[in-house]
DNA sequence: ATCTATTAATAACT
DNA sequence: TAGTTATTAATAGAT
């Protein structure tokens, strides 16, 4: 067997020293500017500090974060009061300020829906999980099982299908293309949204049937039953 | 032999917002101050960028971290020389255009987060409705039912899990967004159409009948078997 | 301030 | 440029 590759080699430590490669050290500005206008960011909103961060890229693109605005902690740092240009500043803290508030809600609302995201994928996954779970059932001795054992296995089958019935439905508009000739092996509650027989039908060779077959000592005929069947 | 209590909690997730303990909020505020201004200097090393940035405590303290120097770069910054215009302007138009970048890539964030949340709803509604779907199903008559009905039909739910596995591929991926590490599930069209053992990896161990017995006796049970361990 | 279990950031690769 | 994954790095909570 060959050694599974890993899709990646993950992150590998780096020394902090200048970075050779011009595409690589443009990558990583990229990364960690944005890197570090979080961080600011967070401590701004965490401990209610004001927090500028300047940077200027090796090209000597500016990139600046403020909170409140980065003028006004430039200036404030500085304790500069630049006696002439009061007025021009002045307004243009306004306009960065109000830029500056309208990216940090913004932030906010992001953090708020990544939190719900992962609530709902939570969500899911523990169903998954938990439709996983009965899956593994299939593997439980039903050549052993009584009648009552079969029904409840069986009853605990139709829950897990239903539970990724939504899903299914659009393979199984594929699946019904084929017609049906399949037994009705029971009567469902009426009306049943869900027609197994009409699942049934036009199936492909029943998946791990053959293994499940084999475990069915007592009932090789199943397999007959259930192959041609579908 | 008492159980061994962990050390630590250690760290813990928590949410971008104030933190309303005085001395919780001074003890985050120094640990990322210094944090901040490491991946400060970092950045400056790493990609030779010019990096300044300037945090007030709450309680109005001044910090600084700036590489080759606070005020170069904050003057290179400003590039304000009172009653100079030209400099001033230009310099704030930059900033106001970054600010007005940054906060258009966070909106698109935004959105495309809110998409796949609306997705991920639907996905936990549609299951949720399948389920109870489900549950409908459970008032079938199988008591009645013969031992060969049942395994005819528990067949064909088995041939419908088949069929969903797919599907259930492709529900996964989102999943798995957030997922660490996990298997993909067999695809339908390879051999196996059916790996039960990528689905439970992880998972109990068979839980056995015993408790599936118990339920099954008036078959209203399924519920209380599939409810508590969605 | 120190110590860990965890979360968060990110280097390498696609 | 944008997404993934495997790791390292940062740090929340407890001492």
């Amino acid at each position: 067997m060959a050694p599974p590759r890993r899709p990646s080699m993950g992150r590998q430590k780096i020394e902090i020293r200048r970075i050779e490669s011009d595409e690589a050290r443009q990558v990583c500005f990229s990364k960690r500017r944005a890197g570090l206008f979080k961080k600011a960011s967070e401590l701004s909103i965490l401990c209610g500090a004001d927090v500028a961060a300047v940077v200027f890229s090796p090209a000597g693109k500016a990139f600046s974060f403020g909170h409140p605005s980065v003028e006004s902690i430039l200036d404030r740092f500085l304790d500069t009061s630049p006696g002439a240009g009061g007025g021009l500043s002045s307004a243009g803290d306004r306009a960065v300020s109000e830029l500056n508030r309208q990216y940090g809600e913004l932030r906010a609302q992001l953090d708020a829906e990544k939190a719900r995201q992962e609530r709902a994928d939570e969500t899911i996954r523990k169903e998954r999980a938990a439709r996983s779970q009965a899956m593994a059932w299939i593997d439980a001795d039903l050549g052993a099982m009584g009648h009552d054992d079969l029904v409840a296995f069986w009853g605990a089958l139709i829950g897990v299908q239903a539970a990724v019935a939504a899903s299914a439905d659009q393979l199984l508009r594929d699946a019904l293309l084929v017609g049906r000739r399949g037994r009705q092996p029971a009567q469902l509650a009426g009306g049943a949204a869900f027609d197994v027989g009409a699942f049934g039908v036009g199936m492909q060779p029943p998946p791990g049937f053959a293994g499940v077959d084999l475990q069915v000592q007592g009932f090789g005929g199943q397999a007959t039953i259930l192959g041609p069947s579908f």
